[in-house]
RNA sequence: GCGCCUGUAGCUCAGUUGGAUAGAGCAGCGGAUUUCUAAUCCGCCGGUCGCAGGUUCGAGUCCUGCCAGGCGCGCCA
């Protein structure tokens, strides 16, 4: 009866070559040997250094690494990075400021030596100063400077992505749509978590595949094609007009409509009446016998109805005529399912959604019923008397469960092991991602859990990436499409885009009409996108459909609006001849830049507050975008990128970039914003979000 | 009844393997613009981190109990 609900390859093989070129021998974020290093790559070997000059007690040679991180002080004054003494402290028995004390000391020390550890595994710092358990290290502005925008400028829009591959494929399944009903909201964060995840495990550099498993079969389906016969008098999508997925969506809510109309006279007929278990009704109970014994009474009567509907029958008739090969279903079947898809297609295509495999429910539902004889040769399953085959969950501390029916049927269980066999089969990946919604949470416990008692050593490289569902304002009910109170993608969207577009007419900053779609379709997605994977997965959001999404604040038309006003800054550069197109580097193919040559830029000037703000958190996110891809959550990204915009709109509020003080101060801080532009750029490509050039 | 998730400012949410003084946005109040785009910036207001214990040098974070909300507990998918 209830669907699989909101269930919801390519080869990408690059090695970055860009970190290991030669450095401007100027300037620029050099340690010995000419080397460019990555961020990452740098502060790994500072916390080498420290860790060689920490203050040892007598005798002991080891230092412990275990939990040493090196991090940011809590504020920028403090200084650049900070190296935390608990570790040391605990390890040796001693009090954490006074080892720092020390440390600090021992740093210093090395620091005035000319061949002293720090000075050759890293350039440019400075001072190391103790602030309680901490020590606090500052690193020369223009070594950062020039190590941040020469990382921007050399990745172009691999920047923030990871260095080396891991070698690693992961897959990524998402979406799951259902063929009987268009895309609603609660897909729509399912797609969004599920490309934005992708794109992020690819960033981190693993080879990702993106795997779709439609519901394309099942009693669900029936229904929309017995509407249809019925009441379809052989309209289509096409002579009605209508997006394939919505017109057959529409037949589900009429087969759902004339469900209850029978129903309702079911009820009338029996002299029963069904508002007595209405939602609404059992909220108000406060005596909870009374509550228990309505509610099984509505399951009786549900059971009795369902039973006895000849719309049901005539349901469950169509579905066996379709596990029968009856050409006549499976072909009427085939003709709705295309208009379906065709559906599909376009809000993909619309939301950047693509796969590189589809695998479908039809086609393979009774994949894992051989795993079935298998189980029971292993004992990993057991038979009941009646026939019936169960998985021994128990010996892991669940519940045993059903994989196979009295009458020799698989369930869903039973044929989510068979695709997971099938995929590794396919693929071989050494990680195997279900982005689907923690209402399934159980589920996917049970499915690792019978695979481990299957002997499948894959099951432990299997994760269910779990999210909240998205619920509406009390009293609205829920988002149901046989109720019609679902929030449609399409509608949604189009919706958005229109207060999009208005503001941008407000603008005025596009001059050129026909560029207005499509800026504000790039904005109205990305205040949708960053409003849904803002929040950590795990919770569920309240969508209240009355309210507008905001454009102000933290969102992502904010994040876009920094990136275009840095673009607008650029233009404008340019048509005041402050620049000129020779000061520019910039590769179209690789959305890359544009930049200015480095040989043109100092970014020792780069030394207000404000800007060393900026340069940090540049320097942060590849360390961010490696959190998320780990965490399998995007949401760290996310604040980043806000953090990143707010971080911009401070410093060119407060600084002036074309009319600064000097032409190369204006060099530098253009050069600084068009580093931003990357990186906002990249982020919210990670996202799955576009950043238009103005707005 | 059992299991899982959630509970942080009026509202919506961040808060890395436990670590420096718990942070944003919105709303409210007060300011900033002959603008490199005000989809912006600055300031103020706002907190017993659901409650009670415990673990330890240190707890929003870990453990136990309780309270509140959500989801799940089918030979449905």
């Amino acid at each position: 009866m209830r669907p699989r609900p909101k269930r919801c390859r390519r080869r990408r093989s690059w090695v970055d070559c860009a970190d290991r070129t030669l450095a401007s021998p100027r300037r620029g974020p050099t340690a010995q040997g000419g080397i460019v290093l990555g961020i990452r790559e740098a502060r790994a070997r500072l916390l080498t250094a420290c860790l060689e000059l920490a203050p040892r007690p007598e005798g002991v040679t080891e230092v412990p690494t275990d939990g040493i991180a090196i991090t940011r002080p809590p504020k920028p004054e403090m200084g650049d990075w900070a190296v935390p003494a608990f570790p040391l402290a605990k390890a040796w028995r001693r009090n954490p400021a006074e080892v720092a004390k020390q440390w600090a000391e021992s740093m210093r020390a090395d620091l005035a030596r000319p061949d002293g550890v720090l000075g050759a595994l890293c350039a440019g710092v400075r001072d190391a100063q103790a602030a309680g358990p901490y020590v606090n290290l500052t690193i020369d502005p223009a070594t950062t400077a020039g190590s941040v925008l020469g990382q921007v400028t050399r990745r172009g829009d691999r920047f923030g992505w990871a260095t080396v591959p891991t070698g690693e494929t992961v897959m990524v399944e998402y979406s799951g749509p259902n063929t009987n009903k268009p895309l609603h909201l609660g897909h729509l964060r399912n797609n969004v978590l599920g490309m934005s995840l992708s794109n992020l495990l690819e960033a981190a550099g693993h080879r990702v595949i993106r795997v779709n498993l439609v519901n394309d079969r099942g009693i669900h389906i029936c229904k929309s094609m017995l509407a249809y016969q019925r009441w379809g008098e052989g309209t289509t999508p096409a002579s009605s007009g209508e997006k394939g997925d919505h017109f057959v969506g529409r037949m589900y809510v009429l087969f759902d409509q004339k469900l209850k109309e029978e129903m309702a006279a079911f009820a009338a007929a029996r002299d029963v009446d069904p508002s007595t278990w209405s939602r609404a009704a059992l909220k108000e109970l406060t005596d909870k016998d009374e509550l228990k014994r309505r509610e099984a009474a509505a399951e009786a009567f549900e059971r009795e109805f369902l039973a006895a509907s000849p719309l049901m029958a005539e349901a469950r008739a169509l579905l066996r005529l379709w596990e029968a090969d009856d050409p006549e279903t499976r072909a009427l079947w085939s003709t709705m399912n295309g208009w379906v898809y065709e559906g599909f297609r376009a809000t993909y295509a619309r939301l950047g959604c693509r796969f590189d495999k589809w695998y479908y429910e039809s086609e393979v539902w009774q994949l894992g019923k051989s795993e079935v004889e298998r189980g029971l040769e292993t004992g990993a399953f057991y038979r009941n008397p009646d026939g019936s085959v169960w998985a021994r969950l128990e010996s892991l501390g669940m519940q045993d469960r059903c994989v196979l029916r009295a009458d020799g049927t698989t369930v869903y269980l039973t044929q989510d092991i068979g695709v997971a066999m099938q995929k590794f089969r396919d693929y071989g990946m050494d990680r195997s991602i279900y982005v689907v919604g923690s209402e399934q949470d159980a589920h996917f416990k049970n499915l690792f859990g019978v695979l481990k008692l299957l002997g499948h050593t894959f099951a432990d490289r299997c994760h269910h990436a779990s999210y909240g569902l998205i619920t509406l304002p009390a009293g609205m009910g829920k988002l149901k499409s046989r109720e019609g109170t679902k929030v449609d993608s399409d509608d949604l969207l189009e919706l958005i885009k229109g207060d999009a577009r208005q503001k941008i007419e407000e603008g005025g900053y596009c001059e050129d009409p026909a560029a207005i779609d499509g800026i504000a379709e790039m904005i109205g997605q990305g205040a949708l996108k960053l409003f849904l994977l803002q929040v950590s997965a795990e919770k569920s959001i309240q969508w209240n459909p009355l309210e507008t999404i905001a454009f102000n604040g933290d969102t992502g038309p904010a994040v876009q609006y920094s990136h275009a006003r840095i673009c607008g800054i650029l233009r404008k550069g340019l048509a005041a001849g402050l620049i000129t197109e020779d000061d520019l580097e910039r590769s179209a193919t690789r959305g890359f830049g544009p930049f200015l040559k480095s040989e043109r830029v100092d970014p020792g000037l780069l030394v207000e507050p404000l800007e060393r703000d900026l340069l940090r958190a540049l320097a942060d996110t590849e360390d961010v975008v490696q959190t998320a891809a780990e965490r399998y959550s995007p949401a760290p990204l996310a604040a980043h990128l806000l953090e990143l915009t707010k971080a911009f709109a401070r410093m060119y509020h407060e600084h002036e970039v074309l009319r600064a003080a000097s032409p190369e101060l204006a060099r530098a801080r253009l050069q600084l914003s068009l580093a931003v532009a990357q990186a906002l750029r990249n982020g919210l490509a990670l996202l799955t979000i576009e950043a238009p050039d103005r707005m």
